[in-house]
DNA sequence: GTGAAAGCGCTAACAA
DNA sequence: TTGTTAGCGCTTTCAC
């Protein structure tokens, strides 16, 4: 029995006698045998591996679409290798270019915006690639990413729905992100459908962590009197406003409304807050199955997906 | 020039006359030459990737000792393959016999409770191993844990301090969570230190997920005025208690106590309520060093860590 | 101090 | 249908 058998059964191949794949079947049984994935890769020039890079670890953003991801690709026989970049691009060359040398099976980058150093190492590694939630043009890799807008406008509906008409945004940065100048064209969208003139003190200018949420809270509650809500760009904004409603001893839906631009961590998906936002583990699963293809037919067109479904909590 | 010098330069050996090394040097940058890791691997037997084996990506207690593992093996030119277990033995075992067919570098299991099947699986993999916060007497591997005793006594303590002399502890299943025992152990311990007896009806038996906290807390609190305070073995559990408390109107401090045995997200880490436990990121740094000495010293003896520092804060 | 040759464990092309 | 051969890109002897 030479080894040109035994891999021809391993890999199932077709001319394969199947007494003498089952013979072989047999002894790998018996033996135990695994075959090595490394020179496995070395000839295929492929290793069963693909690099996500994320920009923070510890934000659930990152951690829900993840999940997705890996669920997706382990079903496969993928391995997924994490880089927690910090949003540093140097680092995430670094990452990428480790990838290529280990001929990685594809890269899922989603930190939000690529640099064109990133973009320029990307296409050099010659890995397949899916760009996760990075709105950004471009002519080479495919990509995918949520309905921001859509987000924005769900969440401010919820709210004109229960009768606000005075609602406030806290907005990210909206130069460097794209996806929360997304979320706030939802809510100017939203709030013009309905008639309700946006002033500009109404927008206020937060950056997405949680001491801007708590200081526009701070300026915009002062005084309120019931009618006015918040439509928080992200969660983490939500948390600060929602501990200085707290501290003055505000209570929800009675002295203020509020709803977020996307999906809280799990553990406070039945809160007491609205929220519409993409769903970010089922984003990461569909990027996981886009890579898979373009894996599986490298000279498949480039898409470009938008992915639609909302999950919309009402509480 | 031959293949050999070039691999004696890029893998700075001794033999090498310096003008030769300068030249290939040159070559080397002038070509962007990178060695290719994979076929490294198959000639020393390893590849620089360390599994690490979660329970739930979306859990920050994984995700923060995660962070901390990351950046020391980053450093070190390893990189990271995360494993999302789902707590599931079964699949746990399929990715150390991943892990070993790649002939990774290490692998550092944290998901808690190993099975004898996952003990024998790594002991199989001929893998450095470092279990991190898998309580479990082992002669195999090296292992490193926090201090969740000293949590639990600090978080009760603080109470006390305060003045606190009723305070119930909602547990977690404290024989399959060893981390969970040892906190409730602490808990005993500081008040029994205090001189408060503990009835029985006080250690109210959760399953560390958010709607015990809440129920248990409809339990506790209803009726209380003010001088009850709960330690929550986890901060999932204390999510439902607040919930709970906060839907009843009742303000912490003033209605009642709260505090956590354990690190709660990052951007929970300035709330109200009081917190004492190991500091996750510290471990996982912990165990990376460990994982990297007896990747370095495979003859080294084995140690078993217990981290002590705690992250204590109080309101 | 350097080069030539062997070989890691597999797959792919070709020959039988 | 099976076996033989070459070779993936490197490291590691072992001569020179």
């Amino acid at each position: 029995m030479s080894k040109s058998t035994v891999s021809r059964v391993i890999n199932n191949a077709p001319n394969v006698k199947p007494e003498t794949r089952e013979r072989v079947m047999q002894a790998v049984q018996k033996l135990g045998y695994q075959p090595d994935i490394l020179a496995r890769g070395m000839i295929t020039g492929m290793l069963p591996m693909v690099l996500v890079i994320v920009g923070d670890i510890q934000n659930h953003f990152f951690t829900q679409a993840l999940a997705g991801i890996e669920a997706t690709l382990e079903e496969q026989g993928f391995m997924v290798v994490v880089f927690d970049s910090g949003y540093e691009h140097e680092r995430e060359v670094t990452s990428i270019q480790m990838a290529k040398t280990c001929r990685f099976a594809g890269i899922i980058p989603m930190t939000g915006f690529a640099s064109d150093k990133v973009t320029q190492a990307l296409r050099e590694s010659d890995c397949p690639v899916v760009l996760l939630n990075c709105h950004r043009e471009n002519r080479f890799f495919d990509q995918i990413f949520g309905d921001d807008y859509g987000a924005g406008y769900s969440a401010t509906n919820a709210l004109l729905q229960r009768g606000y008409q005075k609602i406030y945004h806290f907005s990210g940065n909206s130069v460097e992100s794209f996806i929360s100048a997304e979320r706030e064209r939802g809510y100017r969208q939203a709030m013009e459908e309905a008639g309700v003139p946006v002033t500009e003190d109404m927008v206020c200018q937060g950056n997405l962590r949680q001491d801007s949420g708590f200081l526009l809270a701070q300026r915009c509650l002062e005084g309120e009197t019931g009618k006015a809500a918040i439509c928080c760009n992200n969660f983490l904004m939500c948390l600060g406003a929602m501990s200085y409603a707290q501290q003055r001893g505000m209570v929800m839906w009675k002295d203020y409304g509020m709803a977020i631009c996307e999906q809280p961590p799990v553990f406070y998906q039945d809160s007491e807050f609205i929220y519409a936002g993409p769903k970010l583990q089922e984003i990461g699963k569909a990027a996981a199955q886009l890579l898979l293809e373009r894996i599986n037919q490298p000279d498949k067109e480039r898409t470009s997906i938008r992915f639609s479904p909302l999950d919309v909590y009402l509480p």
